[in-house]
DNA sequence: TTGACACGAAACTAAATGGTTTCGTATAAT
DNA sequence: ATTATACGAAACCATTTAGTTTCGTGTCAA
């Protein structure tokens, strides 16, 4: 009775270049498989499948109309991605990382001892 | 004489976890692969193989001491994946979209005709 | 009601992925 | 000089992934 255990989730959902084009076509408008898929150089089936591993993901809404199925955007998701970026934005907008890693740390350090810090993931 | 036609880009290489936990781990010091590897349940060699994918991503860079080899995180190419995620915060966002979207599409469109936008990738 | 269309499920395949163990080699320590 | 340490390369293995083709079913059109 807790969370579904998704099988995939964003970081490998957005991993594939398919999928990646798949959510950008999706961005503009809601539409059905077949169309999508005529956008691919692959079977529908195939592109079915993607839109699958998306669906789980939460990264699109697939909506019933008629005997097509039609999918869309749903972008919501992609903030916990962000939320993971925003923290190694630091590493890359502070300039003076380099020179702090030069104080805290010297080439020549012997004997140095590395902290075995219990590594917290820093997602969700 | 182009691009080195790198195996694995940033996308692939984040979607895994343990590939994550490391760029965490190495975000605060320089460490070597023995160290590195102190922290995850798998062999050194496994650890090895995904220090290299981030390297190949150019994630982390490394660097030869003595007999050891010294990994640590190089954020820079995290930009990519942030300009790709800040083509989609316009989707979550702009609230008003919900209603853009009924708007511009209705339930009971027949014969509506999908566009076919040449899609570009926005990456890179 | 018969046929065409839209789709997912299933079975299958090749290749990629994530892991292992074993071994060779370079460097450091005794 | 010998031994121990740090590491990558290689060979191997199980599972996952990304694709295919085939088939069944529901829905719309004639």
């Amino acid at each position: 009775m807790g969370i579904p255990a998704q099988k995939h989730d964003v970081f490998q959902a957005i991993a594939d270049p398919t999928r990646r084009h798949l959510l950008q076509l999706l961005g503009d408008q809601e539409m059905p498989v077949t169309v999508i898929s005529s956008h691919f150089p692959m079977s529908r089936t195939a592109v079915s499948k993607h839109l699958r591993i998306l669906a789980e993901a939460g990264l699109v809404k697939e909506r019933k109309v008629g005997r097509e199925t039609r999918y869309r955007l749903e972008a919501e998701p992609l903030m916990e991605l962000k939320r993971w970026l925003s923290y190694y934005e630091r590493y890359w907008e502070n300039k003076l990382n380099v020179l702090k890693r030069f104080v805290e740390q010297d080439d020549n350090t012997e004997g140095l001892t590395y902290s075995r810090l219990e590594v917290v993931e820093p997602e969700k």
